[in-house]
DNA sequence: CCGCAAAACTAGCGCTGCAAGTTTCGACTG
DNA sequence: CAGTCGAAACTTGCAGCGCTAGTTTTGCGG
């Protein structure tokens, strides 16, 4: 079936498939192959649209941090942005976990990741920290959302009670984590967003604000 | 070559070539076939002493697990061993960045993992913070810990300076984030890893402490 | 209306993880 | 001390992988 009157492919229909067929058998499932068949075409015809696999987890990687709201840092204080940011960005990420190692390997040429970093550095270094704080700080903004949604800390521990009894005599109840999943990484999550905005915001007032 | 006088593998052989080939060139480069070649033996010898890949991998992750100092919570107070035993964390996944995404699914069933969630989980329930508290405070640390090893914060951006300059008007520094990534790494992380205690100290004073 | 680029195809290379079956050696056991 | 049995290497081979090369057909711009 050479050049059908009408193209069967396009990235962004591409893209699509490829996120929905990661999120549902994880990364190491997802093949050009496989891809192609889910698209009705075979394997090589990708490589019309995309130059290499890596290239389509690109695509898939920006399209979902494109999905990340940074209107907040033209609209709020930098202490109530930085919240409001790190949620959708957490949201876009734990919505595709499996994702999450290959995104988090840094922005590379991503457009959508490096629109956001302009907008997350340049709003802090506007609201006054020194540029190297300022890295600083999205890094670390970075790692608690990247780590949060690299994979569910209550999905890590098996479901099965024996297993701990014997030898680990404090995670008797760890068994009964993946009941709670979403609870507690939630609630892990909160506690690392307040108590970071807190300490910036008390560094904030005793060493940006008084100039 | 069959079932030679000395036998050529054993599992810590194994497991410290696999260790070091995936610190060399990274884990998607890592083949049952090119660990064996190095091993002086053919893939499927390994199956000897592995079932799957998977298990070597395991193998190797519960290796660096077990390099990471937990002696800190028998010995000092909660605040101090928290820091100690983030900070050996750390060590150990940054020492071998590229297995960090597998090694971050969770502990699953590896002795090492289990031991070190066991030894942190533990001393907060023995410091007087509630169960629910405690699983939060060890997801939050794994979050900080895991993000910062997974990718330098730094390498994530391009050394070229054409790409940022035209888009990103606030990026127009970020290729040479490279030369400075040891520094930035260190500092997002030791931020993090102080405004978490301090919240933490806060919440245990203002709840925990006047029980 | 001609020519060329685009978008699909088939064939195939060298790799992968792993299963199956074979060979040989070493160490127990009768 | 002979016999047996398991351990640890082997060879062979399968199905799938990413990707390249070359081919065919189509639609569109000059």
């Amino acid at each position: 079936m050479p050049r059908p009157s009408q193209a069967l492919l396009s990235r962004q229909r591409i893209v699509e498939t490829a996120a929905t067929m990661i999120d549902a058998d994880g990364l190491a499932a997802f093949s050009t192959r496989r891809l192609a068949a889910e698209l009705g075409v075979r394997g090589p015809s990708l490589y019309n649209h995309f130059a290499t696999k890596d290239d389509i987890l690109d695509a898939v990687a920006d399209a979902i941090i494109a999905g990340v709201d940074v209107s907040f840092f033209t609209t709020h204080d930098w202490r109530d942005a930085l919240k409001l940011w790190a949620r959708s960005y957490r949201a876009a990420l734990t919505a595709h976990p499996n994702i999450v190692p290959f995104l988090a390997q840094g922005p590379g040429r991503r457009p959508a990741a490096l629109h956001m970093a302009d907008a997350v550095y340049g709003a802090l270094v506007k609201a006054g920290w020194p540029p190297a704080r300022a890295t600083h700080i999205g890094a670390v903004m970075r790692y608690l959302v990247a780590g949060s949604s690299l994979g569910s800390f209550a999905r890590g521990f098996v479901e099965d009670p024996e297993l701990y009894a014997a030898h680990y005599p404090h995670l008797s109840q760890a068994h009964r984590l993946a009941e709670h999943q979403h609870s507690v990484d939630e609630g892990a999550f909160a506690l690392g967003l307040d108590a970071l905005i807190d300490g910036l915001s008390r560094e904030y007032d005793a060493t940006v604000a008084p100039r």
